[in-house]
DNA sequence: TTGTGTTTTATTGCCTCC
DNA sequence: GGAGGCAATAAAACACAA
């Protein structure tokens, strides 16, 4: 035995296990379970008011007991002493059963309460799973697209930059051609041409290009179907949309590089919700 | 009837608080 | 140091399929 008592009496000391032969109560069953188990618990009480000890057999609480009990657990998962021996009287229990109740249904409170919890993180796991791999399309999609763009662009320069240089842009000196011609470490290529517009490749915005030029350049004709990317295809600016003697800047203004922006979310990386729970 | 799995009741040992 | 809480566990009671 543990304790001497918790609320000053000798419940903790009576044996409320029955004796180990008591396991083999099921051998000598003649009738029903329940009949059984009356008699069982009659003859005993009578064998232990002949031996003069006030041994309780191990049994579960009835019905109305639990219900109380239940009842007071909604109220309060904790039991004070005085609330504890008041129950215990009310329901014939001994007070040490009511803290024990208590103690066992708090024990599977937890159980269902963690149960619960790894249900709702489990379904916000899958969630954010499920956006990172949308995500995670997205990227590639976009990635693709701006390899494409980017290589279109760089054809069409070396195409065409050669005689827009020689030809049609005496006033540039050869410095600012190379200026404007070069690759620079933000990774898009710049374009000079003879048309007034300026691409803006924005990685925060949505993942969208933002064309600035003259305004039939917002021909919504041009859009293509995807919702997160508008592109448009650099030889309608180049060739169509605009009067060949108009100078282009194409022209980048990203926070960071394209190709940074393109692997922002890491294929290889799996996200791993720290800021989720640390946010929480 | 019996074997087996689950639930409930109770114990034990350790820990914290006053 | 005693009281009480908790985790782990034992054991009785119960449910149920074969």
């Amino acid at each position: 035995m543990k304790r001497i008592s918790s609320s000053g009496s000798l419940d903790a000391l009576i044996p409320i296990c029955p004796p180990k032969e008591e396991k083999n109560s099921k051998n000598k069953q003649v009738y029903s379970r329940e009949f059984q188990a009356m008699l069982d618990s009659l003859e005993e009480e009578d064998s232990l008011e002949e031996a003069g000890q006030s041994t309780e057999k191990k049994r579960r609480l009835s019905i109305d007991q639990v219900k109380a009990l239940e009842k007071n657990f909604e109220v309060e998962n904790k039991l004070e002493p005085e609330r504890k021996v008041k129950l215990a009287e009310e329901l014939g229990l001994q007070p040490r059963q009511v803290a024990i109740w208590f103690q066992n249904r708090r024990a599977r409170w937890k159980t269902k309460q963690l149960e619960k919890d790894y249900g709702i993180l489990k379904a916000n796991y899958d969630a954010l799973k499920l956006d990172y791999n949308n995500l995670e399309q997205e990227n590639e999609a976009l990635t693709a697209k701006l390899k494409e763009l980017r290589a279109k662009l760089k054809e069409e320069n070396n195409s065409e930059s050669s005689h827009s240089v020689k030809e049609d842009s005496p006033k540039f000196s050869q410095q600012d051609l190379c200026d404007n011609n070069h690759d620079d470490s933000n990774g898009i290529v710049k374009e000079d041409s003879n048309v007034n517009a300026q691409l803006l490749i924005s990685p925060s915005s949505s993942s969208s290009f933002q064309f600035n030029g003259p305004s039939s350049s917002s021909d919504s004709s041009n859009h293509q179907t995807c919702s997160w990317f508008q592109p448009f295809d650099s030889r309608m600016i180049l060739g169509n949309m605009f009067h060949p003697s108009q100078f282009v800047k194409v022209e980048e203004q990203c926070m960071f590089a394209a190709e940074e922006s393109c692997n922002f979310f890491s294929v290889d990386q799996a996200p791993t919700l720290q800021w989720y729970f640390t946010g929480q």
